[in-house]
DNA sequence: TTGTAAGCGTTATCAT
DNA sequence: ATGATAACGCTTACAA
């Protein structure tokens, strides 16, 4: 059988309790005593069983991220960045992936894995606003992204509408247009792509522009075959462009293939800006101005509401919480090469804190 | 308090047995005694204690996956690839990024998470063959990649050598005579880099071309920023070259990069193949030619291997298992386009499973 | 400073 | 078909 503290306690003659003191790190402890428990710790190969932990102190220092794919690059690097943060405060990760399916959410959502790990950051992609109902859970929750608002719990999410404005402006600036738009979902009203479409709209009434549908393309999925079929359709359209927003960098990936493949150069005959700044735009040829929208900042504060939230119980009421971003302009349009991109920052002051009115009951 | 199966018990006025019965799907239960049951887990909102049951078990159906580090692609699609085949399987899967740290990946082994999970699937990058006395380990272990041979544990790993001789031939087949590589680890015997440079030389020799060690470029890490950088040097050295073995798709895609940067047409000028077969190279300008090591058979594979062992006790010898890999030509050599790349299966039979010489001690 | 004993919420054994 | 009860290996009052 396995090594347990009683065996440890035997072999050093001590209490079980002396092991578990020693173990935890407990101060008061006669030298003596202590080397003896390490020694036969050492010498039995004791481990310590996380799992009885757990059940003891009902807690596991595990958290959950749930995230659509880990093959998306924004998410493979935003899980990244989650776990760095985490391991910062002890707690491993356990990542779920829901391939955006609605009903793997839902059941994310449900308590089923409730006694798994200690909270849950989730980023969901299939639930909507109209789902908001079920984000009232009895555990610790984090929610991301842009698919529901006003949820019963702490939500990171980022300046979509001033930043997709930002990135249409900075096309625009070039002297540009005809700005088209990759990616748009039609009828939609929550969600990235309701939210940057309408931030184009803002852009281009800003810089005096018409708005033309007939420069809006659709793609379901934001992937980079999706980026090129849905470019492809633009070109094929007739339809005049000198400028694309592509509403993610996958997408604007698969746009620059699709440009490509058609002997239209970028960005001499085509202005392109992606968005979320994965780290492929910076080796893509051109290299593809992007928007940060603050990955890093997301990542972190996802981390330190959730702990706060499962350390501190239940008293502060939800926050919103909205990184800085920013336009990185690269080659795509025309902006300086590797190393020289040239950096705008999104609406300064962006980043409010809103205390949202909905207060806490988990 | 939360809600135990004590309390369900109570209400349905039954034992906690039954109670768990219920739970756990056991047939022989009275359709009514199960009935009131159910009414009082849906009542009181009961959901199991995983963690309890874990302990009582000694079964987590969890399973870790160390990898060095998600934001590069080819982990990150593997974790997905393992992910989707642990679900198949009923496990939940914990991601460690060891981020290639040596101390990082010796805790990894040293049990000290021992009763976290049932067993790890473990790629490593820091530690190398003198340290396979480390992976004799007490938990199920399988380890990927080509950094350790002959441990005492399953491994599942590529046809290295195989695929970068086929590599190098595809390139030769286009006659080109200059084939350079990027990303060497020089005096390095085992490894990723060490198995295809070697294949690399073998590809030459069959293609009946000299070696030439100015066309061989190191790189450490291998990530794009290496790679461009790799190729950099190489170009900045003066010394010819007509095609480019790029030691993964990275460093390829930034390889591509510091060609464009040149403005050194591929394949035009110099034909370019990378390794790995990743996502990105589908979408990248022009398309990159790549090997496919077989990673959704490799991971797969991994938890398969893992899954008997955890089950099975330790009684079958250690195996070690090398999937099909595949030459995949796309624009960088001047094949096909979208959809209709050149497949070259490499060594057909070449994933002959080999049950290694040392027995099972876990 | 260290020991004793209860209990975390399950599952498993053995009755009945 | 169901119940009583003892583990699983740890932490934590409370005692000493």
């Amino acid at each position: 059988m396995r090594v347990t503290m009683h065996d440890v306690a035997q072999r050093a003659g001590v209490s079980i309790k002396t092991v578990s003191n020693v173990v935890n790190g407990y101060p008061h402890i006669r030298p003596e005593t202590r080397r003896r428990v390490e020694e036969a710790i050492e010498h039995l190969g004791y481990r310590l069983n996380t799992t009885a932990r757990n059940l003891r102190t009902q807690r596991t220092d595990m958290i959950t991220l749930a995230v659509p794919e880990l093959r998306l690059p924004y998410f493979a690097e935003l899980a990244d960045s989650v776990i760095r943060s985490a391991e910062e405060q002890g707690l491993t990760v356990l990542i779920e992936q829901t391939g955006s399916v609605r009903e793997r959410e839902i059941e994310l959502l449900d308590g089923r894995r409730r006694h798994l790990t200690d909270g849950v950051i989730f980023s969901p992609l299939a639930l909507g606003q109209d789902d908001v109902g079920l984000f009232e859970v009895d555990f610790p929750l984090v929610v991301l992204g842009e698919r529901v608002f006003d949820a019963p719990a702490d939500h990171v999410t980022m300046n979509n509408v001033a930043a997709a404005r930002a990135a249409t402006l900075h096309l625009a600036s070039l002297g540009r247009t005809r700005i088209a738009v990759v990616g748009a979902h039609e009828g939609e009203l929550v969600g990235s792509a309701a939210l940057r479409t309408e931030g184009y709209r803002q852009g281009l009434a800003a810089a005096g522009l018409p708005y033309d549908p007939a420069l809006v393309s659709e793609a379901g999925l934001w992937h980079r075959s999706t980026g090129s079929e849905s470019m492809a359709r633009l070109l094929d359209s007739g339809v005049e462009i000198d400028a694309v927003f592509a509403l993610n960098d996958a997408m604007a990936l698969g746009a620059l293939h699709a440009l490509h493949a058609r002997r239209i150069e970028v960005p001499g005959d085509v202005a392109l800006i992606g968005f979320d700044d994965v780290d492929d735009v910076r080796y893509s040829v051109p290299t593809l101005s992007s928007v940060d929208p603050g990955r890093e900042q997301i990542a972190r504060t996802a981390v330190d509401l959730l702990v706060e939230r499962i350390a501190g119980g239940d008293e502060r009421p939800f926050r919103r919480v909205i990184p800085d971003s920013r336009v990185v302009g690269r080659e795509s349009t025309g902006d300086a090469a590797e190393g020289m991109e040239k950096v705008v920052t999104v609406q300064p002051g962006g980043n409010e804190e809103i205390v949202s009115p909905v207060s806490a009951t988990a």
